[in-house]
DNA sequence: GCTAAAAAAGTTATAATATAACGTTTTGCT
DNA sequence: AGCAAAACGTTATATTATAACTTTTTTAGC
């Protein structure tokens, strides 16, 4: 991985604290892919590496530059395919509103992904509420509908740009 | 309208009840436009029109290849323009999952959209759970986040489709 | 009614996102 | 080693969305 150009990925730095989490989670996911016997393949791992080392959503195209700069190349079906193994393998979440991606906190038992995205400062919270799950499930079965996918992504200000001055804010 | 051609705009037939509960959506539309003193243009009600007729959710550019058939010619921004007006006064809903728009029920008060959208047959039915928006609220409020537009969007087999034998399903 | 300002719509071009199709390489298995 | 399946490379193109600028229409003041 080079360390040259000025890009959001390539030449990133981080602290010790992120690098520790950023390695767990890597581990991890090899992990899981053994215990469910899927590969992870070296692309798979190198993109995987740079959804989670992102700090805000990325989107795919973003993806393809980066692998571009670490490889000198890259087309969009070799992003894409990774994308969508890893989001499969619940390693990632699609953001649907933001066609982003995120790194998942905890892919260790399936969930559904429920999100909070900050639209001053773009920050997403992966929540697991109990409650908000259990109403989505009765919301559902209510209907007759047997939801596998839901998806619930709460669009709004996060706690800490909600304290800097609401009034002043650069949108509308 | 001409009703030459065979799109799936253009040439469609309806029953009575269904032109009636279209004419309703339409004449309700012009109501609330007026009460809020915004301007439901020509095209933006064609465009409203068209969105409210599909019997599912409709694409931009099917909203365009609609609005080529009926006036004969039309661009993107033509289209765009008019969803983003409609979607912004609440008479019509976005899909993010989907790219796609679909007609509000309900737009005489405001309200977030939660949809139950089946993958075998397309059907998206517009529910408003009262437990669901109070879970939603909480799971955000206590994050300290403040949800201004939450995204519900569940995805899986309506009723009617799981009755359909699940076994031979077109899908893996 | 005329006119200036504002809003809406027209027009052209292009940016951004995503996938189809097909050939090649790698991998896992016997 | 040899086969089949999975993954990957490559090119092309489909689909979705917006930028930027012009013209037309509407509104409000006179």
């Amino acid at each position: 991985m080079g360390t040259e150009s000025a890009g959001s990925q390539g030449s990133q730095r981080f602290t010790a604290g992120e690098l520790m989490i950023l390695q767990a989670q890597l581990a991890n996911a090899e992990r899981l892919c053994t215990l469910k016997g899927v590969r992870l393949t070296a692309q798979r791992r190198q993109v995987l590496r740079i959804v989670c080392a992102a700090d805000k959503p990325i989107s795919a195209y973003e993806v393809i530059d980066a692998l571009r700069r670490e490889n000198g190349h890259a087309a969009p079906p070799t992003a894409y395919r990774a994308l969508d193994f890893l989001e499969a393998q619940g390693l990632i979440h699609k953001l649907a509103s933001m066609r982003a991606y995120i790194g998942c906190n905890h892919p260790d038992h399936p969930h559904c992904g429920q999100f909070l995205i900050c639209r001053e400062c773009g920050l997403v919270k992966e929540i697991e509420h109990s409650a908000l799950t259990d109403s989505l499930h009765d919301a559902a079965s209510g209907e007759g509908f047997h939801a596998d996918k839901p998806v619930v992504e709460l669009m709004g200000q996060c706690a800490g740009c909600s304290r800097l001055a609401p009034a002043y804010r650069s949108e509308a």
